[in-house]
RNA sequence: GCUGUCGUAGCUCAGUGGUAGAGCACUCCCUUGGUAAGGGAGAGGCCGGGAGUUCAAUCCUCCUCGACAGCACCA
């Protein structure tokens, strides 16, 4: 007899010393049988037909769960996608194949390279494979049986995998019917291949084997599944509506910045784009000065000794560093504000109570980025950080990191990121200082970030060479990951750049040093921006907060005069002059993502007033003049959100 | 950097082994029209760059530069 408990706290009691999730299921009802995919026991996923043989805590699991879909979309590619790449490419050599979210991909090496135009060839193999309706099948096996198994079969990645394996036994084996198809797993997956639901095989890309830019590469087929042709569709059109956003495109539209071959990873600037740039540059300057910060500039080209000095060029060198012979003496261009900054604090001396010196700089810096990884504004070979570094005591290092917490923490908010997380990246292989040194650095983070009540994602290994690091991560509109603010603790630099300070004990020490950026690299920052706002950017922001037109021609001594008004009251605003019709300025000001049109007709004229067609609202209204002024100003100096991103959405 | 794809007018894109096409934008003319394209005419291209194959290359081959996707990298 075993008693299995159900979620909904129900106790069910099955004959026997074993059940199964089939059992189970079809004891509960014909439509949860049906629609069982696999079952939970104990918290840990298991096949419909895996034997309980104790009492345990048992959910159905279906495709309706995260978890169902999960195992739908893991057997689409271990099984299905695996299964067509066989059938048809019958030298090919599968390697992995995980979900990721939304889908699926498998790593193959196919002897003759595949192009995109084949995956229509494999999804037409897929669905015949789908159609036959196959069981799948488990067996487990000992590792020497597992190798032999996949050694008959030339699959040597799996080989690999399974000899490599702590594992000594066990490993499961996952057949279709009498196919002769296997393919090792974890499981579980879905029982028959009739539980599959909609997919596509979405893009083709290079994958080294086992992440290692050593080892060869394999081909990458990438997917999606749902539960249905419903969600399927849905999803394709959210990515559609998604790729929309992007910041290159909109950038485009916007006339916002432009980059060219001659200048890779480089930006050309243009009048709107700048204005955004010099707005954000101007809202983190009041930041700056509320908060206590000196600002700096230095130089640009610098000789490389000092960052010999710094480590930065034993860690980076000749391929992350761009250079340039002048003077006799091989420069850099600076890749890190940081040595220069060290190099102010050290040009006189300095006594505990300077500290702590909050020393800022927007930063031009230059990175020689590996080409595959430029990404318009995101990643750049040239770029703004809105940097600053924090010289202060070991005792002070708390204090600070929680002011800079919550110094982004409220810059975020107000620049309309409700959503985005930390990541705490501790010493990398490659690095300088001691294991002291990184020890009291990556405890001294850790402390500071309990107390700053910042909740962190570990990211191990992926510090600076010089200090752990807070990441503070945004996503673009298809939602990969950018780091854009930073915390970094730095108890090297400052030693191998010979920094004091005299101590109250008369002492000399070396101060720390928190490197930190609030926005990042204003670049990738602006571009997040727009991909957030898809261009929809807040009023203080618009490049181009008000149109002014008239109806016809003879309104345009009135649109000129409104015009000088609300430039003299301080807007960016134009005059569209021109002989064409309201419809069609409208038209073309609503795509070049204008913040405001204001049309000014008889009635108008007449009156003192404005007619307000706002991007990203249905009508208009009309205004006093004095009125949309006052109005404006307020808009920009509480720097509101953009309609887009208000909760109640209202006209003008 | 690696794998794959791509590069044709200012923009978005079609196209062919015999030196090229559309829509939008631009210029001019007509139109004076109340909130997402009024009509007509015109101008505009060394088909990314270099080499090769060919009687002939934008098209085929190789190299190179740049872009896109993913991987790797990411101070």
């Amino acid at each position: 007899m075993i008693k299995i408990t159900l979620p909904d706290g129900s106790i069910r009691e099955y004959e026997g010393v074993v059940v199964t999730g089939t059992q189970i299921a079809e004891s509960i009802g014909a439509g949860l049988a049906k629609a069982a995919l696999a079952v939970t026991v104990d918290g840990v996923q298991r096949d419909l037909s895996d034997p309980i043989k104790a009492d345990a805590k048992v959910s159905i699991i279906t495709v309706d769960s995260p978890e169902g879909l999960e195992i739908m979309r893991h057997t689409v590619a271990a099984q299905v996608l695996a299964r067509a790449v066989k059938n048809l490419y019958p030298s090919a050599k599968l390697a992995i194949g995980p979900t990721i979210e939304d889908g699926f991909y498998y790593d193959v090496a196919f002897q003759e390279p595949i192009s995109s135009d084949d995956l229509e060839k494999i999804e037409k193999e897929m669905r015949k494979i789908i159609e036959t309706h196959a069981s799948i099948s488990k067996s487990i096996n000992s590792k020497a049986d597992t190798i032999a198994a996949f050694k008959e079969r030339g699959e040597d990645y799996k080989v690999k995998i399974v000899e490599e394996s702590e594992q000594k036994d066990g490993f499961q084996l996952y057949a279709q019917g009498d196919t002769g198809f296997v393919d090792l797993c974890r499981g579980p997956h879905v029982p028959t291949l009739k539980h599959i639901g909609a997919f596509k095989l979405t893009k083709l890309a290079g994958a080294y084997w086992r992440g290692d830019s050593n080892n060869e590469m394999l081909t990458r087929i990438y997917g999606t599944a749902w539960k249905n042709d419903k969600d399927l569709k849905e999803y394709l059109h959210r990515m559609e509506e998604a790729e929309k956003r992007d910041h290159r495109k909109i950038g485009k539209e916007m006339d916002l910045f432009h980059m060219q071959g001659e200048a890779p990873g480089q930006v050309f600037w243009h009048d709107g784009g700048w204005t955004i740039f010099k707005e954000l540059e101007g809202y983190i300057r009041g930041k700056l000065r509320r908060h206590n910060y000196q600002e700096v500039n230095t130089p640009r080209l610098i000789n490389k000794d000092l960052y010999i000095k710094s480590g930065h060029w034993g860690k980076f060198g000749e391929n992350g560093i761009f250079t340039s012979n002048a003077y006799e003496h091989e420069h850099a261009l600076k890749p890190m504000n940081c040595p220069c900054h060290v190099e102010i604090f050290k040009n006189d001396g300095k006594s505990y109570r300077d500290l702590p010196i909050r020393m800022s700089e927007f930063g031009n810096c230059f990175r020689q980025e590996a080409r595959g990884a430029l990404h318009g504004l995101m990643r750049v070979t040239s770029m703004t950080q809105d940097d600053a570094h924090i010289f202060c005591t070991v005792e002070q290092i708390e204090q600070e990191v929680i002011l800079l917490n919550d110094l982004i923490a409220e810059i975020y908010a107000e620049l309309g990121f409700e959503s985005y997380f930390v990541r705490f990246s501790d010493r990398p292989d490659a690095r300088v200082g001691s294991d002291e040194i990184w020890d009291a650095a990556e405890n001294g983070l850790k402390k500071a970030c309990e107390a700053a009540g910042v909740d962190v994602v570990m990211n191990p290994g992926e510090g600076a060479f010089y200090g752990p690091k807070l990441e503070y991560v945004l996503k673009d509109c298809i939602g990969r990951e950018w780091q854009c603010g930073t915390i970094q603790l730095d108890f090297n630099q400052p030693n191998r750049l010979g920094a004091f300070y005299v101590d109250v004990d008369g002492e000399k020490k070396h101060p720390v040093m928190i490197h930190r950026a609030l926005l990042g690299s204003l670049e990738r920052f602006i571009g997040i921006l727009i991909e957030h706002y898809a261009g929809h950017l807040p009023l203080w922001l618009a490049p181009t907060q008000i149109v002014v037109s008239g109806i016809v021609e003879d309104h345009n001594p009135h649109v000129e005069k409104a015009y000088k008004r609300l430039k003299d009251a301080g807007f960016r605003v134009k005059a569209d002059l021109r002989n064409e019709k309201i419809n069609y300025k409208i038209r073309e000001h609503m795509h070049a993502k204008v913040a405001m049109v204001g049309v000014i007709g008889e009635k108008e004229a007449a009156e003192d007033t404005i007619t307000i067609r706002r991007l990203g609202a249905e009508g208009q209204k009309t205004y006093k003049m004095d009125e949309f002024i006052a109005m404006c100003h307020e808009e920009v100096k509480t720097k509101a959100l953009p309609l887009s991103h208000q909760k109640d959405k209202q006209a003008a």
